[in-house]
RNA sequence: GGCGUUAUAGCUCAGUUGGUUAGAGCGAACGACUCAUAAUCGUUAGGUCCCUGGUUCAAGUCCAGGUAACGCCA
């Protein structure tokens, strides 16, 4: 049996993600491992909230929270909606978490013996209204060179120029308001991943099967300029984890915490402890999937990504892993993805342009956004989500050919025969040549899954419920009865025996919908098909079924229309 | 301004290391069926593979230049 390690990119806590976000890593991420658990593999999928930065602080003061207390709220929520979506996380953790606090600070003390962190002197803004530094973006003012009055410390947004916080006329602070600022003198760590390089060029190199867009992301990084640059992991602000260095203080670096993107790939091997502490295990439990000297060395471990996280994923965590210089799970396989837009645009959170997640399953149930989502998964380029797109894929794919499909064999059995399997009549030809064709689907259908190949995966799936439907349309059983009635009998049972296939093998892509086909044919559990004849013949004479409900109501042109007009945003195209 | 990605049928996209007549789904037209969610099944029609030039026996595929869209960075 294999052991599958899982991640999902950690969304950030402040607000509801969109589709794009859901279809970028968490989504793709819940399609392996579930293909992998219904294979019999053991797997370990997690996922977490990304809690601590700036952004984390001044949304929870917008919501006049404290930010532990908004951070408990918005995970509990985004805990939700990932359950709405039937993401199926073994552990859905957060960075802010005890063992994220103790595991960033044990990194980052391995890293500081290794002589691999230094500590550099800078001069911030600090704004004494509010109390703190404030992050180049958050602080505003006349831009020196076009005279546009809301140019931030990083960049004028109207003439793109970039910029100093200190070249900034009459700046201000974007949180406050405030122009009482000064510069001060602070001192940071910065983990030296320039002297990583030879290890990281060197590991990377290793990955060959890796997709291009990858590693060529990596490679420039690596090249770049100068070449890999050392990176600020500490910041001056009160939320986040403090500077320790491993169980001790750290001198000078009182009142300081991590850096974000230092603590939060952390947290992925943390969410593992989380997820052992909740179900009352002991460490050995988390660290047979992380540690190779305890367990995880025949463990494979893939992670999943938009491509902006590519960086993070190829070069920070692994200076941060590859430094510490113990025998933590190294990345096997990194599956990244390209952007969703919308309807000709971008997704965008200020416009409240295109569809978030919650606004998803208000609308419509899981399983329509699964399966559009991952048949159109933006793999290859970026993928455009359009409400038309979505109402001919989900009516057609979803209504037309597997739930009629469903829909049509059963109420056929039940008006003619009864709602039990009917006996009678023997394979023929057809039968046999129908198991072949299947067969192969379902060959051809595992290995784009097993290759994490989405869209691809997603169209052999569509294949084979097809398959059903022409099955059906050849031998006619509506025909066949009226002068063979014990062929129609078989191939009606044969029909009835394919829709309990279709449940199973559906069930990565559309769960719900699954396990209602499959508990309309009182299939317990069925383990996924090995041998397609044993599994074409499970449902003997006499099995007894019922008709379910529609399994997919078809959107109408009336609701489309509704969406297109509610989610357009105030820049409606 | 630099870098990168993309450009294939009306739409959404496949096209492996260059190798016969460029594929799928949807949409369209026509036909079959009438069990079913006006569903299904079949057939057909649609392409100067962005443009120009080059390499090659052979280019959608490789190279150069251009155009357009998008993204990232300074």
């Amino acid at each position: 049996m294999a052991r599958h390690l899982i991640t999902s990119a950690i969304p950030y806590i402040n607000g509801i993600k969109h589709l794009g976000n859901l279809v970028g890593s968490q989504l793709p991420a819940d399609l392996f491992a579930r293909y992998q658990r219904a294979r019999g593999n053991e797997v370990l999928f997690l996922c977490a909230t990304d809690e601590h930065g700036t952004p984390a602080e001044l949304a929870a003061a917008k919501a006049g929270k404290p930010v532990a207390e908004y951070c408990a709220d918005m995970h509990a929520i985004q805990a939700r909606i990932a359950e709405g979506f039937r993401l199926s996380f073994d552990h859905f953790g957060r960075s802010s978490s005890p063992q994220n606090h103790a595991l960033t600070q044990h990194f980052a003390g391995r890293l500081a013996d290794a002589g691999l962190i230094r500590e550099v002197s800078e001069k911030q803004v600090y704004s004494i209204a509010d109390g703190r530094f404030l992050p180049d973006r958050y602080i505003e003012g006349t831009c020196p060179n076009c005279g546009y009055d809301r140019a931030r410390g990083d960049q004028c947004e109207n003439c793109t120029k970039q910029l100093d916080p200190t070249d900034l006329i009459d700046p201000r602070s974007a949180v406050s308001g405030s122009t009482d600022l000064e510069v001060r003198e602070t001192k940071h760590l910065y983990l030296r991943q320039s002297a990583l390089k030879e290890d990281l060029e060197a590991w990377i190199d290793t990955k060959t099967d890796w997709p291009v867009l990858t590693t060529s992301i990596a490679k420039k990084w690596l090249h770049d300029g100068d070449g890999l640059q050392d990176r600020g992991i500490t910041r001056d602000l009160d939320w986040g984890i403090p500077v320790r260095r491993g169980n001790e203080d750290w001198p000078g670096m009182e009142g300081k915490v991590f850096y974000v993107w230092f603590d939060a790939p952390i947290e992925y091997i943390a969410c593992a402890g989380e997820w052992a502490e909740a179900g009352g295990l002991d460490a050995s439990a988390w660290e047979r999937w992380w540690r190779t000297d305890k367990g995880a060395g025949d463990v494979r471990y893939t992670q999943f990504m938009g491509k902006d996280n590519v960086p993070f994923h190829t070069l920070s965590f692994p200076a941060t892993i590859l430094g510490s210089g113990e025998p933590w799970k190294m990345v096997d396989h990194l599956k990244s993805f390209n952007y969703l837009n919308y309807d000709g645009g971008q997704f965008s959170t200020s416009q409240g342009r295109g569809v978030f997640m919650d606004q998803a399953l208000d609308i419509l149930p899981p399983d329509y956004w699964r399966w559009w989502l991952l048949s159109h998964a933006p793999e290859n380029s970026d993928a455009e989500f359009t409400w038309e797109n979505f109402q001919v894929s989900v009516n057609k794919d979803l209504a037309d050919v597997l739930g009629n499909f469903v829909s049509r064999i059963t109420k056929f059995c039940r008006s003619k025969f009864s709602e039990s399997v009917p006996a009678g009549g023997a394979w023929g030809e057809t039968e046999n040549a129908l198991v072949a064709d299947i067969s192969a689907r379902i060959q051809r259908y595992e290995s784009c899954l097993e290759n994490m190949e989405v869209r691809k995966s997603a169209q052999e799936l569509r294949g084979i419920w097809a398959s059903g439907n022409e099955y059906l349309q050849t031998v006619a059983p509506w025909s066949t009865f009226r002068s063979d009635p014990e062929t129609a009998a078989m191939q009606t049972r044969l029909g009835l025996n394919l829709a309990r296939l279709f449940g199973v093998l559906s069930s990565p892509f559309i769960p719900d919908a699954s396990a209602t086909i499959v508990s309309a044919m009182r299939a317990h559990s069925p383990a996924w098909p090995g041998d397609l004849t044993d599994f074409l013949t499970a449902m003997e004479p006499g099995h007894s079924f019922e008709v379910p409900e529609v399994l997919f109501a078809k959107i109408t042109d009336e609701q489309r229309e509704e969406w297109q007009q509610r989610f357009g945003g105030t820049t409606a195209s």
